[in-house]
DNA sequence: GAGCATATTATTTTT
DNA sequence: TAATATGCTC
């Protein structure tokens, strides 16, 4: 009730986009090539619901694959409306799996406070199960077992009936194990990462009511990214649109990049059979990227069989060829990329707007080496998360036990956290009691007394543990998280511990700050959510964030990730690094032409990144696993037509082409023309395993010159001494001190609001704006 | 029970 | 190579 008429939703959408914007009910499939403008779309689809068909956003809901997009989405539909759509639903699968959850924990034999057990968390309990039941972790790897129990749980087979399923040995573990780990999830009243999408399927389809109280409310139900929901999420969304039909699902077949994960591509492909009367609208225009980089993209997807087929048509003029980068080795591959960085800052503009993408985190190693060496701002994402650092996941194992007195693995955390003199031997007599009382190690601990064989000070220790966490149990009904922590960490003395520790501990005292001020922001900007305490709020915030959620574009740095990270954003430069047999793709994949076709997809996604500029790089020699390894240009390359690419060779090739050519004065497996043909037999199946002696001139050169600048390193001099900056929760400030560098750089920020006054923030989680003045 | 030294082994991608 | 697991010592 702005006084305003409805915006021009639809101007200047092109005739597809707003077929399927004005789509006003029943099943819809958009098929969304990259770059094809989807996201805007989405966004115009569900402001025009609201605006025109007078849809409640109450009853809409709204899937994203990531937080970040889910965020965008809501700021955008609110933009467009003028107004924040209030109590629409919106986030990924897993965010409102949780908060389903949360609603009907009873019906899943948990309460609202329940916590979510991350990937380590889960594999602590499979490792102490399988060592129970006497299940080898030598012969059967707990990772597998888990992975094999995840899949399961994707696919939605329950316990007992993959037990009566499994055929194979691994399998028959893995059944036990997933039993087993039912129980004990329960019993802690925890819920795995899968669990978030399991568990809410199960109430959905064993309580009609609630099936078709969600069903009645939700009128609208938009998924994007489709192409990699798996059957859960499937069948989640079949729960409660099935009835009304009112769905619009957005997806590309062709960027279908987690079949790893149980991502089923049928659920895109199948849509029609499914949904008889799907409306389908392609948008096959691409706005993104020129027409050089849009051919070579075709080209490389066309190869794939399983697929709907579509040609992305380029709307952009000119463009320049993309370059195919040949280098001596990784080092040689990453100093390359780093020159060309360094050229397209002086000659084109923002580092910004520069992507590094690899098929694997350990290539990011010599990426970042090579950055500081050319002296280039970088940010990694996704590498390591900052609640994955210890003395963050000790505190967060406090909060976690405080909220949940039933959480085993936040106990088990907490304890040692600081080291307070319980070790294995108490623990192990603890947790077997435990089990025979059927107790949660907290509720046990109040009876250490009764328990035989505990030293007197191990006693007073676990009985202060319990006591503490009493304490602040009752204080965390009405107390802010950030006002629980710090008190938390001076009655644990935290702090002190961690000052205790040198100076590495001081470095982590910050992080610790951080989390402290994170807690306050968290609160302030979602508001918190009805009916749950700030505490189970924030964990549950903090146990689904990624990487990418941190990600912000405010530094002026080269952006490095994978390509599985990099899905969904776009940037003018990119460069797609590894370019190898055995690495893109990867040697598994060589076995199982759907895994050679999810990696070519993936090739597909790392190309469609690209706006402007796209060089694709390989090495003759990868160091992997501390082993030099021999290697060939990616047969994703080698069926490509010559006039794609622009050829060029490293600078280290050229320089060494005729004499110090590691290649020519070399034994014959060093031989040029083999590695490049690399059609040898013996090197079917990925790398070439043969072990090459790690011999090369030039070592010795190069690591001196390595270690002299090793130090020099800068990620930041984008925030300088003086700068104006702006905090989401401080305000605007000047910075006073840079230190540290990397993910841990820190910035020294006099804040104008004089009761802030002076912090110390990690940049990379400050969120900083610059300028804002 | 904790800290240190040595051994081992893994390396795909992430909500 | 580097992170983790194990074993050994204090």
């Amino acid at each position: 009730m702005d006084g305003r008429g409805p915006p021009q939703l639809s101007t200047a959408l092109n005739p597809a986009q707003r077929a399927a914007v004005e789509h006003a009910a029943g099943p819809l499939l958009v098929v969304a090539g990259a770059g094809s403008g989807k996201t805007r779309v989405l966004t115009s689809r569900i402001a025009r619901l609201i605006e025109v068909h007078g849809v409640s956003p109450k009853a809409i809901l709204a899937v994203t694959f990531t937080n970040k997009a889910a965020g965008e989405m809501r700021e955008r539909v609110g933009r467009a409306l003028g107004h924040d759509p209030a109590g629409m639903w919106i986030g990924t699968f897993h965010g409102i799996g949780a908060r389903v959850l949360r609603i009907h924990a009873d019906r899943v034999g948990r309460t609202p406070e329940y916590t979510i057990y991350d990937e380590d968390d889960s594999l602590a309990v499979v490792k102490r199960i399988m060592e129970r039941v006497r299940i080898s972790t030598k012969e059967f790897a707990p990772k597998l077992i888990l992975g094999e129990i995840s899949s399961a749980k994707n696919a939605l087979v329950p316990p007992h009936e993959y037990e009566t399923l499994a055929r194979t040995p691994l399998a028959k573990a893995a059944a036990t194990v997933y039993r087993e780990l039912e129980t004990a999830l329960r019993q802690a009243n925890a819920v795995s990462f899968d669990d978030l999408l399991t568990l809410p399927v199960q109430i959905l389809t064993q309580h009609a009511e609630l099936r078709e109280r969600f069903a009645e409310r939700f009128q609208h139900v938009l998924v994007d990214e489709y192409q990699d929901t798996n059957r859960a999420q499937y069948e989640f969304v079949r729960l409660i649109a099935g009835g009304h039909g009112n769905l619009a699902v957005v997806g590309d077949d062709d960027q279908a990049i987690y079949g790893w994960r149980g991502a089923d591509i049928r659920n895109i492909l199948d849509f029609e059979r499914d949904f008889p009367s799907a409306t389908v609208v392609r948008l096959e225009e691409n706005y993104r990227s020129t027409a050089p980089i849009l051919a070579l993209a075709n080209d490389v997807i066309s190869k794939n069989e399983e697929r709907r087929g579509k040609t992305l048509r380029a709307t952009r003029e000119g463009g320049e060829p993309v370059v195919l980068l040949e280098c001596a080795d990784d080092r040689d591959e990453a100093e390359s990329i780093a020159a060309a960085l360094t050229t397209w800052r002086t000659t084109r503009g923002t580092l910004r707007d520069c992507a590094v993408l690899y098929r694997t985190n350990s290539q990011s190693r010599a990426m970042e080496e090579a950055m500081r060496r050319a002296d280039l701002p970088y940010r990694l994402v996704g590498a390591v998360r900052f609640y994955d650092r210890r003395e963050i996941k000790d505190l967060v194992a406090w909060l976690r036990l405080i909220a949940n007195p039933a959480d085993d693995e936040a106990f088990r955390r907490a304890l040692t956290a600081p080291k307070r003199g319980v070790g294995e031997t108490t623990l192990e007599l603890l947790s077997e009691q435990a089990r025979t009382d059927g107790l949660s190690l907290l509720e046990e601990s109040r009876r250490i007394d009764w328990v035989e064989g505990v030293r007197p000070a191990t006693r007073t220790a676990l009985t202060d543990l319990v006591n503490t966490v009493d304490r602040f149990r009752a204080l965390a009904t009405d107390t802010s998280v950030d006002q629980l922590l710090v008190q938390l960490i001076t009655a644990i003395g935290y702090d002190t511990a961690l000052r205790n520790e040198g100076p590495e501990g001081l470095d982590r005292l910050d992080n610790v700050r951080e989390l402290v001020t994170s807690a306050a922001e968290v609160i302030i900007e979602d508001g918190g959510e009805v009916g749950m305490r700030p505490l189970d709020h924030f964990l549950q915030r903090a146990q689904l964030v990624t990487g990418l959620d941190q990600l912000g574009p405010e530094a002026d740095a080269v952006t490095m990730m994978t390509v599985h990270t990099a899905k969904g954003l776009e940037y003018p430069m990119v460069c797609v690094t590894g370019l190898e047999d055995g690495l893109f793709p990867l040697s598994r994949a060589f076995d199982d032409p759907a895994t050679l076709e999810e990696e070519r997809r993936l090739l597909y996604v790392a190309i469609t990144r690209a706006g402007e500029r796209l060089m694709l790089s390989w090495a003759h020699q990868r160091r992997r696993n501390g082993e030099l390894l021999p290697s060939i240009i990616s047969s994703f390359m080698r069926g490509l037509p010559a006039h794609h690419f622009e050829k060029r060779s490293s600078m280290k090739l050229r320089g060494s082409a005729r004499l110090a050519s590691p290649f020519a004065s070399t034994p014959a497996i060093w031989d040029d023309s083999r590695l490049n043909r690399g059609l040898s037999d013996g090197a079917r199946g990925g790398f070439n395993r043969t072990k090459v002696p790690a011999w090369n001139p030039r070592d010795g050169e190069k690591i001196s010159s390595f270690v002299q600048d090793e130090e020099s390193s800068q990620d930041l001099p984008n925030f300088v001494k003086g700068e104006r900056v702006a905090h989401a929760k401080f305000g605007s400030g000047t910075i006073a001190e840079v230190s540290g560098n990397g993910k841990d750089a820190k910035v020294t920020i006099d804040f104008d609001d004089e009761t802030i006054g002076r912090k110390r923030l990690v940049i990379a989680f400050a969120g900083l704006t610059r300028g804002f003045d």
